[in-house]
DNA sequence: CTAGACATGAGGTACGTCCCTCATTTACCG
DNA sequence: CGGTAAATGAGGGACGTACCTCATGTCTAG
C-alpha cells in the first residue's frame, strides 16, 4: 500500500496538520519540525495522490488557447486539435477556451491577455509575435498568477514557463539539406517562398535554409525571397512569373499558401521541380502523394496543442514535466511515411 | 460546476442507489429507469469524475511490460523509457514491472504470458515474436481480464487491444526512397544489412525496400541480404569483405549493430558511401552528427512506451484512447533536425 | 513575570464516487 | 388475491487530501 500523510504523521512523530502545513507550504512550522517531516516522506517514499488532491481542492484548472485569427490550414488544424483536447479535458478537471485574435491589431493581442489575467485563468497558451508589448503581456499573466506557455513561436525574455514548438533555425537547415540532396550534382536555381521576412518564424527558417546552402551545397543559387503573404491566392499569381524567368529547379515554401503553390505547379509544363514545404496540412499531404512536394517539414500539431495543455497543468500542480514528451520535433514526411 | 451523481438523481427522479447501479452496470434495474437516468446524464452532460472514482475504488493498476532480454541498445533504450514511466507512474495510481525473456528459448515467451495471466495483472505490453504459442498465450491473457498491447512487432489475429509500433513495411520503402534520392543519376550497388530475414519486422523493411527499389530506382543493384546477427562484433567481421567486393555506393542497415558498421566505414577508404539505418541511439546519432549516416529511420521509444502504458490505462478504465495520440511516427532523422 | 506571538495538536467537514446493507415498493405469477 | 422476486430508496462508510477552527503548549521581548 502507498503511504499516505497518516504514515508520516506517524514516522514524523507529529499531527496531520503540520504534516498538512509542511506538504503545501503554509506558513506556522519551524525549521527543525519541516526538515523531520520532509525526512519522513523520504524515507517512506510517500507521493502525494494527486487524484485526491484535486478532488478535495475541489480544483478546476482553467486554462485558454491564444491564437491568430487566420484561416490558414495550419490554424485550422491547432483549432481542431483544441477541440479534441478540449471534450477530454472535463474527465480531467479543467476547461479549456480558445480565444481568437485579429493577427492585423497588434493592440488587440495585448488587450486580450490583459483581459485573462483580470480574469484570473490558471493558464495560457499563447502564439503571437514576439514584440516588446506581448513581452509586457506575459509578464502581466505571470504576476497574475497565471502559467504561461508561448505556441509555435517563442516569446524569448518574457517570463513564460514554456515554450512549445519547434526550432526553425533547424527546421530551415533541414530543408536545406533536403533541397541540396534531392538535387544531386547538378547547378540550378532555388525559389524560396515565405509569408513574410517581419515573421519571426519564416526568418528564421530562412536564414537556417541560407546557412546550410552556402556551406554545402554552394553550386546552387538561392533567389532572393519571394513574398507570398501565406496567401494561396497571392502566389498563384506572382509565382508562374518568377517561374518563367528560368531555370528553377527547386522550391523551398517556408510558409502557408501552398495550395496556391501546387495549383501552379499542376499547371506549368516545366521540367520536374524539387519542392520542399512546411506543415503537413491535406494540401501538403496531397501534393506528397502526387508526387508534386518531395518533403513536407512539419510539427505535430496535435502533439504540441496535448503538450501545451499538460504542460499547463504540470506547472499548475507544480509537477514536473517529462522533458522528452514535451520536446517537439521536427518531422521530416516524404510520401513514403506519411502518418 | 460540473454536475455529480446526485444532479443525476434529482433530474432522473431516481435515488443516488440507482444511478449508481446504472452508471456501474449493476444488475436490478429495469430497461426504462436505464434509459430515463442515461436521458438525464446526456441532458446534463454528466462525465464521470475518474480521478475521485479511482480514489474511491482503491484502484492500483497493475502492468507489466515484456521485452526480450538482448542488449541492443534499442532495447536499453525501451528500458530506460521504462524505468521513466515507472517513477511518474506511482503518481497515477499504477505500478509499472518490466520482465525480461530469453529471445533464445521460445516456450519462456510463453510461459511468462501465463504466469502473468494467472498472476492477475491489468494489462500486459509484450514484444515478442509472431507464432501460434506466442498467439495462444495472449488469447489467455486476455481471457484472464488483462488488456494486451504489442510493442515494436505485432502478433495479428490474437486478441490484443491494441498495436504500439510502426508499419515496417513503409519504414522499408521511406529508407528505400532516401537511398535513391540521395544518390541521384549515378548507378550503383547497395549493401543491405539485416539481423535475420526470420524477423518479422526486418523482413517487411526490406520487402518495403525493395519495392520501391524497384519501381523507382532501376539503376540501381540491390545485393542479396547480409545477416549481420543484429550484433556490431560480427558486422565488422563480415563487412570489410563485402565492401571490397568493390563499387558499393549504399548501404541500408535493416537491423542492429550499428556500432560495427561504424567502425568498419570509419576504417575504410573506400569513396564517400550514403548510408541509411534504423533506431535512433548514441551510436547512429554520433554518426549522424560525423556525417557517417545519412538518414535515420526510427521510432520514438519514448512515446512508444508512454502510449504502451495510456493505452493499457485507457483500455483499462474503459476509456476511449485518443489515435492520434497513440499514432506512432516513422520519424526520419538527418544531422539537421536531431532532436 | 507576563502578554503576545508562534508552533503544534486534535478533530472535523468536504470533495465525488464506489459499494455495502437493509427496508420498502412494485410487478408479476399462479 | 396472496406470495414472491425484482426494482428501488435511504443511508452511510470509505478512499486520500485540503482546509478550517479551536485549544494548548512554548518561547521571547519588555
Amino acid at each position: 500500500m502507498r503511504p499516505t500523510v497518516h504514515d508520516i504523521a506517524k514516522v514524523a512523530g507529529v499531527s496531520l496538520a503540520t504534516v498538512d502545513r509542511v506538504l503545501n507550504a503554509r506558513p506556522g512550522v519551524r525549521e527543525g519540525t519541516i526538515s523531520r517531516v520532509n525526512a519522513a516522506i523520504d524515507t517512506l517514499g510517500y507521493v502525494r495522490d494527486v487524484a485526491a488532491a484535486n478532488l478535495a481542492r475541489q480544483r478546476d484548472f482553467n486554462f485558454v488557447f491564444v491564437l491568430p485569427d487566420r484561416d490558414t490550414a495550419f490554424i485550422a488544424a491547432l483549432r481542431d486539435e483544441i477541440a479534441a483536447v478540449q471534450s477530454h479535458a472535463r474527465t480531467d478537471r479543467m476547461t479549456i477556451r480558445r480565444v481568437d485574435v485579429s493577427p492585423h491589431d497588434p493592440q488587440a493581442m495585448v488587450a486580450a491577455l490583459h483581459l485573462l489575467a483580470d480574469e484570473g485563468v490558471d493558464g495560457v497558451a499563447v502564439m503571437a509575435p514576439e514584440t516588446p508589448q506581448t513581452r509586457d503581456a506575459v509578464r502581466h499573466l505571470r504576476a497574475a498568477g497565471a502559467q504561461v506557455v508561448t505556441l509555435v513561436s517563442d516569446i524569448q525574455a518574457s517570463d513564460r514557463n514554456h515554450f512549445v514548438g519547434i526550432n526553425n533555425l533547424a527546421a530551415g537547415s533541414t530543408a536545406g539539406v533536403l533541397v541540396g540532396r534531392f538535387l544531386g550534382a547538378r547547378p540550378g536555381k532555388v525559389l524560396v517562398i515565405a509569408g513574410s521576412m517581419l515573421n519571426r518564424d519564416h526568418a528564421e527558417r530562412r536564414l537556417g535554409f541560407d546557412r546550410v546552402m552556402q556551406a554545402d551545397f554552394p553550386h546552387l543559387d538561392v533567389l532572393p525571397t519571394l513574398e507570398g503573404r501565406d496567401d494561396a491566392a497571392h502566389i498563384a499569381d506572382v509565382l508562374p512569373e518568377a517561374l518563367a524567368r528560368g531555370d528553377i529547379s527547386a522550391i523551398y515554401s517556408i510558409g502557408a499558401g501552398n495550395r496556391g503553390l501546387v495549383r501552379v505547379l499542376k499547371e506549368t509544363d516545366a521540367p520536374r521541380i524539387v519542392v520542399v514545404a512546411h506543415e503537413l496540412t491535406p494540401t501538403s499531404r496531397a501534393a506528397l502523394e502526387d508526387r508534386i512536394f518531395d518533403a513536407v517539414i512539419t510539427q505535430d500539431t496535435g502533439h504540441m496543442i496535448r503538450s501545451a495543455a499538460r504542460v499547463l497543468r504540470a506547472y499548475a500542480e507544480r509537477r514536473e514535466i517529462i522533458a522528452s514528451q514535451e520536446r517537439i520535433r521536427i518531422d521530416i514526411f516524404l510520401r513514403e511515411n506519411l502518418p
